[in-house]
DNA sequence: TCTACGGGTGGCACTGAGTGCCTTGATCGC
DNA sequence: GCGATCAAGGCACTCAGTGCCACCCGTAGA
């Protein structure tokens, strides 16, 4: 039922457009009752992201289970959670992004949904700051550029129509948030932090963000 | 006109809350037509908002002038535009923060003006870091991560019911921003950049953000 | 076989937001 | 005084979303 609801939907979307198609129409493609339409979907919007409930259970669930790590290497992960569902099928992803980018509605919808993102993995970021000065603030921060920088590789792989791969510009870019605020374990591994030491020396007014991409650079070098 | 509808609209929404308020009851209220309603607000959401189309249109004007300053100071600038809105009027600012809370859909509407912001501030550092490495990139984190600090001091402060001085929570939590994403000048002014140089040393594996810190400390030392 | 029950479904009527269209009335220039 | 113009009101309509009730059907029990 909610399988038919929703192919009927986006069906007549692609067809005359999501504003111009009535919840009647959808339920009268479908075959069944007015009512049934808003027992599966309490709006009409939602009939269009129908997956993102289970997604972000999954990220919660993810979450859950990223002990020790580095948190924002942790909620960089999370993040690719939506990534992948969105290449999941590419060709559907690319359709209803073309759709949300003119539909109003539709466009508020997607935000609330990001939110609840952005919540989620602000959460976890909480917990794992707890204690330390600014926690709360960095928390709500890491979150905000995580999603923004998994949002810019995703929308960049979804304007191209799908072509390419949305797995090495998302993590691209999620890369430029952990190197300016995840705690740099992770991508390199197997070496030993004691090895050796990093010497920088900068002049007084160089630009903070390339003294990140020295130590970066160095770090990994 | 404008300002009767507002005024009878918010105290309605006071009363009897949000939802629980027709736009029957507003025009009433104010002793007007419905029709004239809906010539002033799109929507029964824009009443609660009367106030950020205009600042705005403000914060495109401050950025326009922002010439060779560092971009990321320059939109922190911006955004205390919006910190200084509801500033100017506590307490109306603290009751409608607890109704948009608590309603859906005003918490929607809200969230699409946050965007509107966002992408103000994107706009400009679009511009500011074209041709640099992923300057678009750059661009939409460093504004996601504007937008959430200045909501995080922002937000504290309405939580507490407008007490305590929201310009230094609000500024404390961009500093946070700046610090990693500015170019450090700014802040400590009149100090010659080429008076001295950092010597920074620290171990592999040290996080980045550390470092970071570690760095700001000295340049402002 | 009849009956009682419960959940999924359809139908119906209602509220309320938002829109298009037309009328009215006031103000202003001629 | 007269026509043009524009803000405002009124009216009717569409459509999303909700509450309520009736129905159908499969199951369990007598």
């Amino acid at each position: 039922m909610r399988q038919a609801l929703a192919e009927a939907a986006f069906e007549l979307f692609l067809e005359r457009g999501f504003e111009q198609t009535t919840v009647d129409d959808i339920v009268a493609r479908a075959g069944v009752g007015r009512r049934s339409f808003f027992r599966y979907f309490p709006s009409k919007e939602d009939v269009v992201f129908p997956d993102h409930e289970g997604c972000l259970a999954e990220m919660t669930a993810l979450l859950e289970g990223a002990g020790g790590r580095d948190p924002v290497a942790a909620v960089c992960d999370a993040a690719r959670l939506v990534m992948l569902m969105y290449a999941a099928n590419p060709e559907f992803s690319v359709r209803r992004y073309r759709m949300t980018r003119e539909v109003p509605g539709l466009r508020c919808y997607e935000l609330s949904v990001v939110r609840r993102y952005e919540r989620v993995l602000a959460g976890h970021l909480r917990e794992r700051y707890a204690g330390a000065p600014d926690g709360d603030l960095r928390a709500e921060v890491v979150a905000a550029a995580v999603v923004a920088a998994h949002n810019n590789g995703l929308r960049t792989w979804l304007r191209s129509g799908g072509e390419g791969d949305v797995e090495s510009l998302v993590d691209h870019a999620l890369g430029l948030v952990r190197q300016a605020w995840g705690d740099g374990s992770g991508s390199p591994a197997g070496r030993r932090p004691e090895d050796d030491v990093v010497v920088l020396v900068a002049r007084k007014g160089t630009p903070v963000w390339r003294v990140v991409q020295s130590v970066e650079s160095a770090l990994e070098g």
